[in-house]
DNA sequence: TATAATTAAATTGTACACAATTTGTTTTGC
DNA sequence: GCAAAACAAATTGTGTACAATTTAATTATA
């Protein structure tokens, strides 16, 4: 009964399409290059584009704070908000009460920046062809696989 | 009746709340961070990983024909392949008919490594707490989504 | 209260990821 | 049959992403 040539083998488990991981990965990729002809005209990468998001709801932020919020660690923020400093979008500098935390603060011109940025969801949205339903269930579930891998 | 101090303002589509793109960006990455102790014990990084999948599956491959199942290009994947070939999982070399195409080929020591690897989509379930109709569910899901944005 | 432990960023080193360009090969069109 | 177009990888340059380490500041504790 048992037959290696037909599906069915301890190895199936490795085969590209039986991972959740890959489409998970591919799809975020895609994504992303997506956004880049919208955000070109900001002068954004994605990763400085989601740190704007925050900016635009917060004034300012630590960069502990920042990267509990987007999952990223101060190897990956630190020259992220310089690339914002030097655009002018932010000021770096460090906190009084306690020299060790730096405070990355929105700058004018990077309030300005949301009138244009707000065009870029509704742009996007163009992009990706899922049903309302569609996208609130991927919403849910994707929240509830980050909360299931968080340690 | 309108009051921008309610939500409700134009905005809110620029909310990280708001956005499908960020936990679809932030569970990749994690996931992704959460294969790392595994992989570590074959010495392959994540990307590694999925291209031996390809070779476990198919003994040999263009550059070509790779990114086009991993959504990569020969950028991304010339120094992933020379990684791979340096620590004698596969081998490199150009095709016979057409000199412009490389043909990597899977090693004896890297049909080896399947046996180490079938391990780690067993081990990574144990991360990733979803149930079975929502893992289905997701998977779906994100290849729709996969699909609605190509070009 | 001096020192040890902890904490927050920055730094270092490795590995993608991708746009744009280059190089070498093959195919097309005249 | 040969120049032009097309094609496949490789290269170059920029920007993350993250583990591990370092540096500087703060807190805890003996």
């Amino acid at each position: 009964m048992e037959n290696e040539d037909f599906d069915g083998t301890v190895y199936d488990c490795l085969k590209i399409e039986n991972q959740l991981c890959f489409p998970l990965y591919a799809a975020s990729k895609e994504v992303i290059k997506r956004y880049r002809p919208f955000l070109e005209k900001l002068e954004l990468t994605y990763t400085q584009y989601l740190a704007m998001m925050v900016f635009w709801e917060q004034k300012s932020i630590s960069v502990k704070e920042l990267g509990a919020k987007l999952y990223l660690d101060s190897g990956t923020l630190t020259p992220v908000l310089k690339h914002l400093e030097q655009k002018e979008y932010i000021t770096r500098s460090r906190s009084r009460e306690d020299e060790r935390v730096l405070i990355a603060e929105i700058t004018e011109k990077g309030e300005a920046l949301r009138d244009k940025a707000v065009e870029v969801p509704t742009q996007m949205a163009c992009c990706i062809r899922l049903e309302p339903e569609e996208a609130a269930a991927l919403y849910k579930l994707l929240y509830k696989l980050l909360g299931s891998i968080e340690q």
